[in-house]
DNA sequence: AACATTTGACCTAT
DNA sequence: ATAGGTCAAATGTT
């Protein structure tokens, strides 16, 4: 590469060193306000940083390769992009190393294996799974539906702990960046009581169904009462509080976006306190008080679509997300749950416990 | 067709 | 060398 080229290659890495500099002073200047005021400037400054940071990472690259390859000039040939999604693939793995990120641990009923709370609002896709050297169960990894479209980085891996399975790890890495986020729909409307009421659970056939696949379960996950605890375990890196937990924030009802995200959150783990089995809407369409499609995988824990072989029992708690054919269960159930008790009885504690 | 999960291969960090 | 994390082809579901 020619000498003026490489020049301005410096005095451009040189601005860009200068702008992200100036982008931290003014994220330090915003960290001494109320941090969950600035939420979303922060978002913003946090955007600008990895802006900087991925364009120093390819101009530093493309120096290297200039330096190397003088024959690698022609930004738009083949090769160059082979190259970037090299970058690309090595930025992911390099990112999610920076990347903030916590552990939520999730308490299961014993008597339940279903838990509503892993519908943390967001939806997500599973994207791998792996045996954990040492551990029971495997881990789960979880990327954030949008990635593809909003360049959402958000990911969580989720497994069920070795000492206690009743309790799941879930670690969330990175922060959503998207907009597509579940939470923001305000599908459910307040007077969630009267309206589950008025949805009846009728379909005997699939009640028989219900039966018969609750027993072949092999596992024994399900009973239909619920209970769940959730505590956060983990912070590891404090400013990037997952929304959900910032309840007590005193900024709180005010009406800016992230606050309006706090609001519905609430109203969501208020279903799911209700009936996080059946009423958690985590990954439906706002179609009010249809099941959502749920599944346990192999972690043991709930996934959107069903298509498990093992999990034939997700027959009976799926729903299509289509709304005109939908059975539809309702509280009904969760009243009734004394009544599944004693028709399907199995003993979860044993499945917990082996 | 579009979008989901599964799973073996591959990549990176240690 | 190995374990953990990710990719992507195959496959399933709606």
């Amino acid at each position: 590469m020619g000498e003026s080229t490489k020049r301005k290659h410096t005095t451009l890495i040189h601005e860009l060193i200068q702008g992200k500099e100036l982008a931290k002073q003014l994220s330090n200047l915003m960290v001494s306000s109320s941090p969950l005021t600035n939420e979303t400037n922060g978002l913003l400054v946090e955007k600008i940083l990895s802006s900087y940071e991925k364009a120093l990472t390819m101009l530093n690259k493309t120096n290297t390769m200039m330096d190397s390859n003088s024959s690698f000039t022609n930004g738009g040939s083949p090769r160059s992009e082979v190259v970037d999604h090299e970058f690309e693939h090595k930025a992911v793995f390099k990112k999610r190393k920076t990347m903030p990120r916590w552990t939520e641990q999730v308490k299961i009923c014993s008597r339940t294996g279903l838990e509503g709370s892993l519908d943390d609002g967001y939806s997500w896709r599973k994207y791998g799974q792996k045996d954990i050297l040492g551990a029971k169960f495997p881990r789960g990894y979880y990327r954030c539906t949008h990635r593809n479209v909003q360049g959402c980085l958000a990911t969580k891996q989720v497994q069920r702990s070795d000492e206690d399975p009743t309790t799941i790890e879930v670690t969330y890495r990175g922060r959503h960046t998207c907009t597509h986020a579940k939470h923001l729909n305000k599908a459910y409307p307040s007077n969630i009581k009267m309206d589950l009421k008025e949805n009846h659970f009728h379909n005997d056939q699939k009640n028989q169904t219900l039966q018969e696949k609750i027993q072949q379960t092999p596992e024994g996950i399900f009973t239909f009462e619920t209970e769940l605890k959730v505590k956060t375990e983990e912070m590891e890196t404090k400013e990037d509080i997952f929304p959900w937990f910032c309840f007590s924030s005193p900024s709180f009802g005010s009406e800016n976006e992230d606050n309006m995200l706090h609001e519905s959150m609430i109203e969501n783990h208020f279903m799911e306190i209700f009936s996080p089995a059946f009423i958690s809407p985590a990954t439906s369409e706002s179609k009010p008080f249809c099941l959502p499609a749920y599944d346990l995988d192999s972690t043991g824990l709930l996934c959107q679509n069903i298509q498990t072989s093992e999990s034939d029992i997700t027959e009976i708690l799926s729903a299509p997300t289509s709304v005109t054919n939908s059975p539809i269960l309702d509280l009904d159930i969760l009243l009734h749950k004394r009544d599944f008790d004693t028709e399907f009885p199995f003993n979860t504690l044993e499945f917990f416990s082996s």
